[in-house]
DNA sequence: GTCTATAACTAGATAGAC
DNA sequence: GTCTATCTAGTTATAGAC
């Protein structure tokens, strides 16, 4: 997970270390908390270094909330086909956002947190991309509700409540706390099936 | 609701007004990114007049939070003495959270997204007083599981999903669009009593 | 590809007049 | 209670040496 912004975890390149150090502090101190001379202390560097591989403090914001969006859409994209059915693709769909929550957490914090901190036109490019990640979860609530083994009152409603309360798990999940995100995930797709079943 | 911010909408103090400028301003731009002049110019001011009423911008985001904490304890006090039994009380709990994350949206959604820009002590004293708001949802999930009327794997767990489903709410919550706070309200109570109902 | 130096500007906060 | 003026320090970003 989290592939397209670290590869492999040795030989990464300069870029990819600066949008993992990135991620880290804008989590911290959020964006306009953090300084440009902060990262690249973090980084072992000058800040003037960075504008060799970014052209701006935005733009790191932004290669973080598109590379996220890019691992979203293929991640679902790829539970869903992994599963037969509105149930079990729910089920998959769920289970994937959850983990990706825990894994990806702090981009994942970054994607909803720091929206307010793009530019008009960076704001545009992502929530387009983040519609379509929503649409695959309203999309599979619809046919199960045609196929007869959901009851929701509200589609659009209901697919809100479950992403939100998913991506919460972002906002408290700690590394090696009492639950482990298998554990999380597990109960998170429980409550959420027992909620939209017929 | 937000009583304790604006206690009627003629006549507020210039404190109160200082507090309801700042929500907006935070809300829309974070607190780092909101700077003393820009909060001034919006309340016709200049910065240096803010000092008057507050020693610093950090005792503003201070006084937001804590304010927003009184009424949440309030309130949920209020909803859970206005019902009898586990079920009922906690139909009264999840109504009034969501309730609050559209009338008090922008109040609530800062409550959460502001945390890391407390500094250390202030940030104890406002998270003491949400564990004690969380610690609301924990009892009444317990006492409908003793009295056999719930049935839920894990309480701790459970709690703060229904706590982040509702409070995102506030994330995405329109004035005016297609829900009225109080159907977003009934549609929660039913999606999560269907949840952890035995 | 990283550095030093610096330009141009903005930040939070204070002093003291009125 | 609000103002003007200002202090000190920090901000993003660039120029040009190595």
């Amino acid at each position: 997970m989290a592939a397209t912004i670290v590869a492999t975890h040795e030989r990464a390149t300069a870029a990819e270390r600066i949008l993992r150090a990135a991620v880290v502090l804008f989590r911290e101190r959020g964006y306009h908390g953090s300084s440009m001379r902060t990262l690249a202390r973090a980084l072992r560097m000058e800040a003037a270094s960075l504008y060799y591989h970014f052209r701006s403090k935005q733009e790191i914001l932004f290669a973080i909330l598109d590379h996220t969006l890019d691992d979203l859409l293929a991640g679902v994209g790829r539970a869903v086909a992994s599963a037969d059915g509105p149930e079990a693709r729910l089920r998959a769909a769920v289970r994937f956002h959850v983990l990706f929550h825990t894994d990806s957490q702090h981009e994942a914090f970054l994607s909803h947190s720091e929206l307010r901190s793009l530019t008009q036109g960076n704001l545009r490019l992502v929530l387009t991309r983040r519609d379509e990640y929503e649409r695959v979860f309203r999309g599979l609530l619809a046919s199960g509700v045609r196929a007869g083994v959901f009851q929701v009152a509200d589609v659009r409603l209901t697919a809100m409540a479950i992403l939100t309360m998913c991506t919460g798990v972002a906002t408290w999940f700690a590394d090696g706390g009492r639950l482990s995100p298998e554990a999380i995930a597990d109960r998170y797709v429980e409550m959420i099936m027992k909620s939209v079943k017929r």
